[in-house]
DNA sequence: GCTATCCTACTACATCTGTAGGAGAAGTCA
DNA sequence: TGACTTCTCCTACAGATGTAGTAGGATAGC
């Protein structure tokens, strides 16, 4: 009973994210957080989430004055990866490229983003030596 | 009780993805299919996801000969991009970016991928007038 | 000290999902 | 026609997840 697994629902993720964006905080500050946005949600139930994201090892808490402050233990790329690894196994067979090119396609891109990628595809280039295999 | 709705679970698109691969068929086609793939899985379990799915409008069946012919009703294409959208709104919220970015850092695009990327940029760079904002 | 407030701990429950068994209809083969 | 085989239909169940109520301890203001 002492330990979860598995993966994070949907408002375990909600509710870590507000920790990463908001730093440590307390079901109070979460709840509060969770309400601006627009989410309702009770009390009772932010607690349940954060005891379960606890439980899963990817919170910790300890006691600050009366209440628990919950602290992210795991950031948010290293979430972001393994979410994006399962999207890839799953629907792309772990390759990233047509993930990227039907990204680029879709145009969702900024002016500046672009120009990032094409320094990152200049820099590639630079060390492989032009196009080559990927082996 | 005649619908389901929400989303598609891990098995249930293991299935639809049989589906995409192979084409139509039976209970027993698919399972032939996962258990060739090592997925130990009873036949009765592939009926079930197979009648969710149905139930759930992914596919469609019709009785021919003794049994019910499965075809997925939903592009691979289409799902992939429900999958793609809701993971790009819970981790980045909605930005494809910042994602495309940490792909291409990754470095696991092959030469040939780098390659049409570079064509998409220089497409978008002729349309925009190079680096632009991105309104 | 009392009372309102806030917090934690425990419990509960519905739905979704993965997994599968059993009953019974239908077709196949000897 | 009787024994298999193969299907469908229905039922079941456990674990994950979202959501929340209740009980009871601690605190703070009056």
């Amino acid at each position: 009973m002492a330990d979860r697994q598995y993966d994070l629902g949907d408002a375990e993720l909600e509710v870590l994210k507000v920790l990463w964006d908001e730093g440590p905080g307390t079901v109070r500050d979460v709840l509060s957080k969770l309400h601006d946005a627009g989410r309702r949600v009770a009390y009772t139930t932010v607690q349940t989430l954060l005891t379960r994201l606890e439980q899963k090892r990817f919170v910790t808490s300890n006691k600050t004055g009366l209440a628990y402050v919950y602290r992210a233990r795991v950031s948010r790329d290293r979430v972001t990866r393994t979410r994006l690894e399962s999207l890839l196994s799953q629907l792309y067979d772990g390759a990233a490229g047509p993930l990227v090119l039907q990204l680029v396609r879709s145009e969702r891109l900024t002016g500046e983003e672009i120009e990032e990628l094409q320094r990152l595809i200049e820099h590639y280039e630079r060390d492989t030596g032009d196009a080559g295999s990927n082996i």
